[in-house]
DNA sequence: TTAAAATATATGAAAATTAATATATATGAA
DNA sequence: TTCATATATATTAATTTTCATATATTTTAA
């Protein structure tokens, strides 16, 4: 039915297949509050771990890392592993119509983000990112 | 719960709602593929009704009715009855941004789209629209 | 004219499908 | 061991579809 990476037993919602990614995989994917509001906070932070979106948000661990999960599979985010902690940035396969819904929304809906902005400022003892050398 | 011209008795997906839209509610309003290729189509044909929709779409009425009329519940559509016929078009409260990521999902996804088209193009006896005088 | 019949659209209600969540637990790194 | 993240499983919730039927308008035939 559908494979990744990281495991083909979990059970996920049908939308998530394969590439290329169509645009009713994309807007399923926006179609959450959880999800769309992870994807604008991190395209406006560039990258983000689990536990601060946890903290942005105030959601639950295993709430945000499944929706972040299912970003990852369906191609719209990437993740790398800095020690403990796993970083979620926007793919960089992500086709440019995706990317410029994604930043008009954001532009145009501030009010909708800025909360989790401001909890996510307001969040003590943020990982420190280390510098990617040689991507 | 939500109030609509036309009923307050239908059950209705929980993201219809009173005014404004929420990017949250819009994109549950694309996440659907019958919805998404009724607003593109429409887009891209200014107007078009439930008949014209079924062909395209190759959808039954009552399936097309529903999607129809949970967008223009949602604010995306509106509808003029001519005759028999009830037509629907992008709705002129819709804000900006939700224009901008139609036609840009539109402009960038021609293959998704055109196949409707087709089936549109091929329809015999397509209802003719009266010019509205004294809008 | 008026009374069916035909055509187009809408919707109630149930069924079917799909998706989201919570809890417990697993994995991996420091 | 502790902290951060992932995931299995069960459960609950939300959404979509289908079928039957209702409503509105036009057409046709008496």
């Amino acid at each position: 039915m559908f494979n990744t990476a990281r495991s083909t037993r979990a059970l996920w919602p049908s939308y998530i297949q394969e590439s290329p990614l169509s645009p009713i995989q994309f807007y399923k994917c926006l179609a959450d509050e959880t999800r769309l509001r992870c994807m604008l906070l991190i395209q406006l932070e560039q990258e983000l771990c689990v536990c601060e979106l946890m903290r942005a948000l105030d959601e639950t661990q295993p709430k945000i890392s499944r929706h972040l999960a299912q970003l990852r599979q369906c191609g719209l985010l990437t993740d790398r592993r800095q020690g403990q902690w796993v970083f979620y940035s926007i793919s960089k396969t992500l086709p440019e119509w995706a990317l410029s819904v994604l930043s008009e929304t954001a532009r145009q809906n501030e009010d909708f983000i800025i909360i989790n902005q401001e909890q996510l400022q307001a969040m003590g003892d943020r990982p420190d990112r280390a510098v990617a050398c040689c991507v």
